[in-house]
This record gives C-alpha cells, sequence and structure tokens, in this order.
RNA sequence: UGGGGGAUGGUCUAAUGGCAAGACAGCAGACUCUGACUCUGCCUAUCGGGGUUCGAAUCCCUGUCCCCCAGCCA
C-alpha cells in the first residue's frame, strides 16, 4: 500500500479504500474505471470523476481503467470517442493498456443473459414500452407482474436467440429480469435488460440487433474488469441493489463495490450534457470548444492548463451533498497557475494615441522588459519606445475621480519600463467631444522607469509604440449565464433566457508589443495590468492573430468602482 | 403519499466522542515599476427541539428542509 501523499485531500471514498485495504479486501488491491459513453465531449464535471478515478488508483498503487460504456449505438459516435481519449490523456491520466469498450463484451454480456434466463431470473416480455410504463406503477403504487412473466424458460431462451436472430422488430419484445414489481425502488420492478435496436454500432457493425441496459452492461463490465471499487454519481445510488443484484444472482468471482458522490456545479454554469448540446445545436455556441463552454475542450481553447484543472478538482473536494462550486474557485486556480509560468508582455485592448511632444521625431529606443517577475530564469526582452504610443482608454481621465491613480491633465505617470509622461494637452474631435489624442512631455532622465531624484508616481501603466504594434482580434469572456444557477429556473422558463449577452465580447483593433508577432497557438500570456490571454488555436494565424482571454487579473480598481456605483 | 440519499461560515471541503480546521470569496492594512503577485490581520458555520455523556458536528429520539427515481438513455 501507498500512502496518499499530503497533497491528495482525504475524503470518504478514500477512507473506504484505506479501511478495504487494511481488511486485505481484494487482496489489497485497487481497480477504478472512468466509464464515459462517447455521445457528447467531456466536461469539468466529468475532470471530477477523471481525477477522483485516477488519483485514487495512484495514491494507492493500483490502476485506473478507461471504459467506453458504448451500449447505445443510436447516440455514440468515434468522434466523441477520439475527444474524450485526447481530453483525458491531456488532463495529464494515462491508461495504458487498459482501454476498453462495453461493446467488447456484447458476446460474454449475451451469455450472462442467456445463463439469467436459464436460472429462472430474466424472461423475454412482449409487452411494448407504453404498457411496460403502464405495468410498473408508479412512485406511490406497486406494479403489476407482466402476462410474459411466468413464460416457461424454454420460450424465453428461444425468443430471447431470435431477438438476437433479428426476427423481431425493434421495440416489439425486450429482455427483463426477474426481481419485483412491488418494490419501491422502481430500478427492481423487473428491469429491461436487453432491447432490440436494429441500429448499426460505430464498433460493432451490424455484429448485432440487441443492445444490453446501462443497469446490466456497467456492473458485469466492471466485474469482468476486476473493477474493485465502480464510482459514480449520486443519481445511480438507487441503482446498486440492482447493480448487486446482477452479480450475485450470476454468482460471479469479481464482485466491485459501487460508490456514489455528488457531481460537481459551477455557479454561472450549466452543467448537463443535454443543456451543452442545446446551446451547441442552438447556435448559441460556436461548438464544444467553444471558450465560454466548461467541456475541457472548451477550457484549453480558453487557456486552462490540465495543472490548474486538476488542482481545482483537488480543491473542492468529494462528497455526497448537493453542491454548486463557486466559479471564482476556477479562476483561482488558472491564475494561480499561470502567475507562475505566463511570460508577462504589453498589450493595449481599447487603444488611446499618446504623442510625446518633447521626444524626438525619429529617434527608437529598445527598452528591456522583465519577462516573467516570478520566474526570473525567464530572462528581458527589448521593447521598442518612441514618440507615438497607445495606452489604454481608461488609463485615462479628464477629470479624475478621488482614487484614480492614472493619466489625468497635468499628472504624472510611469509607462513601464519607459520614462515618466506628465499629460500637457487633451485633443478632442470637435463634432463628438471624444478624446482621441493626448499630448504628453516626458523626462529624460526616467529611462527605463526609475527617477534619479526619487520621486514617485502614484501608477504604471502599459503601452505600446505606434508604429511597432501589431494588431490583433482579442475576445473577451465572461460568465456564460447572468445568474448563479441557471437550471434551476422558476415557472419552468428556459435556461437559455438566462445566457449573458456579454459573455463575449470582441475587439479587433488592439496594438500589442511586437514580441508577440507569430506566437504559437495555444501559447499563454500575461498582458500585464490586464489578464492572461491564450493565442486562439483555431482562428488565430500570423496575419491576423486572435488572443481569447482566459481570466483577468484580480482588479481592485474595478471593485472600488463597482463599491462606487451602489 | 413509496423507495433512496443529504444538511458544518457567503461558497466548497475537513474534523469519525476531546481546542470546529483549510481553501475560495469578502473586508482592512503592508509591500509594489502590474491597483497583479506576496504578506499580515479580520469577518462568518455544526438545520430545529429533546436526550445520553465529564465532554456531542459526531451517538440516540424527534421534527424540518433539500436532492434523486415512474427511458426499450447513461
Amino acid at each position: 500500500m501507498t500512502t496518499p501523499d499530503a497533497a491528495t485531500p482525504s475524503n470518504f471514498i478514500s477512507t473506504i479504500i484505506k479501511e478495504d485495504i487494511k481488511a486485505n479486501k481484494n487482496n489489497g488491491q485497487v481497480v477504478t474505471r472512468f466509464p464515459p459513453e462517447p455521445n457528447g465531449y467531456l466536461h469539468i464535471g466529468h475532470a471530477k470523476s477523471i481525477c477522483l478515478n485516477f488519483g485514487l488508483a495512484k495514491d494507492f498503487d493500483g490502476r485506473c481503467h478507461l471504459r467506453f460504456d458504448d451500449t447505445n449505438p443510436s447516440k455514440e459516435e468515434v468522434e466523441y470517442i477520439n475527444s474524450i481519449k485526447q481530453d483525458v490523456a491531456w488532463l495529464g491520466f494515462e491508461w495504458g493498456e487498459h482501454l476498453y469498450f462495453a461493446s467488447d463484451y456484447f458476446g460474454q454480456l449475451y451469455d450472462y443473459a442467456v445463463e439469467l434466463i436459464k436460472r429462472g431470473k430474466a424472461y423475454v416480455c412482449d409487452l411494448d414500452a407504453a404498457k411496460i410504463r403502464e405495468y410498473r406503477g408508479t412512485l406511490t403504487e406497486p406494479g403489476k407482474n407482466s402476462p410474459y412473466r411466468d413464460r416457461s424458460v424454454e420460450d424465453s431462451l428461444d425468443l430471447f436467440v431470435r431477438m438476437r436472430d433479428g426476427e423481431f422488430e425493434d421495440g416489439s419484445r425486450v429482455l427483463r429480469a426477474k426481481i419485483d414489481m412491488a418494490s419501491g425502488n422502481l430500478n427492481m420492478r423487473d428491469p429491461v435488460l436487453y432491447r432490440i435496436s436494429k441500429v448499426a454500432h460505430h464498433r460493432t457493425g451490424d455484429d448485432w440487433c440487441i443492445y444490453p441496459m446501462y443497469d446490466f452492461a456497467h456492473g458485469l463490465s466492471d466485474s469482468i474488469e476486476g473493477i474493485t471499487h465502480s464510482i459514480c454519481t449520486l443519481e445511480f445510488e438507487d441503482h446498486r441493489p440492482l447493480y448487486d443484484w446482477f452479480l450475485d444472482e450470476l454468482e460471479v468471482d469479481c464482485h466491485p463495490q459501487q460508490i456514489e458522490f455528488a457531481r460537481l456545479n459551477l455557479s454561472y454554469m450549466v452543467m448537463s450534457k443535454r443543456k451543452l448540446l442545446q446551446l451547441v445545436n442552438g447556435g448559441f455556441m460556436s461548438g464544444w470548444d467553444d471558450p465560454r463552454m466548461p467541456t475541457i475542450s472548451g477550457l484549453r481553447r480558453r487557456g486552462y492548463t490540465p495543472e490548474s484543472i486538476r488542482n481545482f478538482c483537488e480543491r473542492i473536494g468529494v462528497a455526497k451533498r448537493d453542491s454548486v462550486v463557486d466559479i471564482a474557485l476556477l479562476e483561482f486556480s488558472i491564475r494561480e497557475d499561470l502567475n507562475k509560468r505566463a511570460p508577462r508582455v504589453m498589450g493595449v485592448l481599447n487603444p488611446i494615441k499618446v504623442v510625446i511632444e518633447n521626444y524626438p521625431e525619429d529617434l527608437v529606443e529598445e527598452l528591456d522588459a522583465i519577462n516573467n517577475p516570478e520566474d526570473p530564469g525567464a530572462g528581458t526582452r527589448k521593447i521598442p519606445f518612441s514618440r507615438e504610443l497607445y495606452i489604454e482608454k481608461e488609463d485615462f481621465m479628464e477629470d479624475p475621480p478621488k482614487k484614480f491613480f492614472r493619466l489625468a491633465p497635468g499628472r504624472e505617470i510611469r509607462l513601464r519600463y519607459g520614462y515618466f509622461i506628465t499629460c500637457k494637452d487633451v485633443v478632442k474631435d470637435d463634432s463628438t467631444g471624444e478624446i482621441i489624442e493626448l499630448r504628453c512631455s516626458y523626462d529624460p532622465a526616467t529611462r527605463g522607469g526609475n527617477s534619479p531624484d526619487g520621486r514617485k508616481v502614484k501608477a504604471t501603466l502599459h503601452w505600446v509604440s505606434a508604429t511597432h504594434a501589431i494588431n490583433a482580434e482579442v475576445r473577451l469572456y465572461d460568465n456564460l449565464f447572468t445568474v448563479e444557477n441557471p437550471a434551476l429556473q422558476k415557472d419552468g422558463a428556459d435556461f437559455k433566457e438566462c445566457l449573458n449577452p456579454n459573455s463575449l465580447k470582441v475587439l479587433t483593433s488592439c496594438k500589442l508589443e511586437p514580441s508577440l508577432a507569430g506566437a504559437t497557438p495555444g501559447s499563454l500570456f500575461q498582458f500585464e495590468r490586464l489578464g492572461y490571454f491564450c493565442v486562439d488555436p483555431v482562428d488565430s494565424n500570423n496575419k491576423s492573430p486572435v488572443f481569447n482571454r482566459t481570466v483577468t487579473l484580480r482588479d481592485t480598481w474595478a471593485r472600488i468602482q463597482k463599491g462606487k456605483k451602489k
């Protein structure tokens, strides 16, 4: 046994496993699995499960299988299998040789079904879907036995073979377990094991026209693979008696333990595959990898790192109560990671021109800038300074309030790594009154940003040289929804009604320092004083670079303003 | 009104009969060539009512509230 390292917080599942190991259950072995259905893209909620399952295997010196739960070919596609594999690997987990598909077990599962019939524990039922529903009863009333329930073993066997051989139409018959139509647990009211579906399977082709249901396939697949701890989400809690029933009735050697935990919810986000699919299909998102999506591919495109997601999953913990994690915690995790690793650069999102009147017309100076103060090894770079610059529009106010430290008429500030400049004049558009240019002077003695006489300035601003800057598109992202829990809408309102109309803002005339020319797609930067940005891996190219804002920097000034408005 | 679960600061998670802890958020301050980072301090919690016990978030009784289940989806 390996003791989990101190960094891995304990949770009720690792506690159970520790006790199992102590009792030498499963010979002290730990085998988990991550079992996605290939019917959609993985999201941050799956990441929680992936980190849990692979993390537990690692902590206890076991292994974790990647198994596709592909028992419903009408909803599943190879595209999803590939994206899921990519996402799990990108998150940093290795399944090695342990890649499996429930469809690999179709033959064995079929044999198990036959065995169940032989044991008098399953029967072919001719009721249609509506009748089965009717016979099932309700939450408060018991169900009724199907008229086919007492069909002989021979008849059921014969019918089941003929189901497999394609003799019957879709929906005309099913194989059901014979359990208890009066059970308070609806899952035990003779659940369906196999249905007829003459649909080609993405892996087994036309080999089968009957497919096993989740409850039947899942536990047995776990058993076949020698899983010790089958970890799933809370809604499967009342499936557990059924999970155990199949394994007990078939007297298999390996009987994994199902343990349930609460799925992840994030504030200002929806997490259900169904809802995410609606956003994609309804054209609300550019795709599954839209940077506003909580999908792994969306987060990756947004600029999230695998490590930040893993840290996040560790911090949120694992428990059984329903919860909604503040999205601020996710943002904290990526800021924390990027602060350490992202090179600093300067870029102006909403440019306003600054002319340094006493700076020589054709002089260009190369100034030294630190690439990452958190990482001395990252070195320095040169940035050009010239007479005409751009600064951020919101870094200037003609009539500044008390706590505004930035540039204003007559005020001196520092241009980062540049010079102290003082605003001398404001040029406005005659017709609109809009400020179009600031006329400033600079102090040549402050080159590099230090004043020899020791005088202080209240602010340091980012800037770029007008003639040297490259143009770029920058996409600013905000919460996808305007309310904390969009899934919990009153009066049956659609969750899409609280989509944030400002979740994406595209800025097309941004000016970036020249070192950013040709930046690698996917690479990450801190735009000083603004936030972390990543080169969009899809839409960016050398001619027209596109940057996604991963997350803003913590912004005290914004909070002061917000507090004032109240 | 059947069955299965769950209630610890604003949020998430620990404490398994012995000082209610950590992270995020928030507030105040220090530092600062990023109003960032970092550092310091503060605010805020055991669902209610009984009981057992020297001692209860934890055990017992009782009540309340929340979530899940009536797919031939997973």
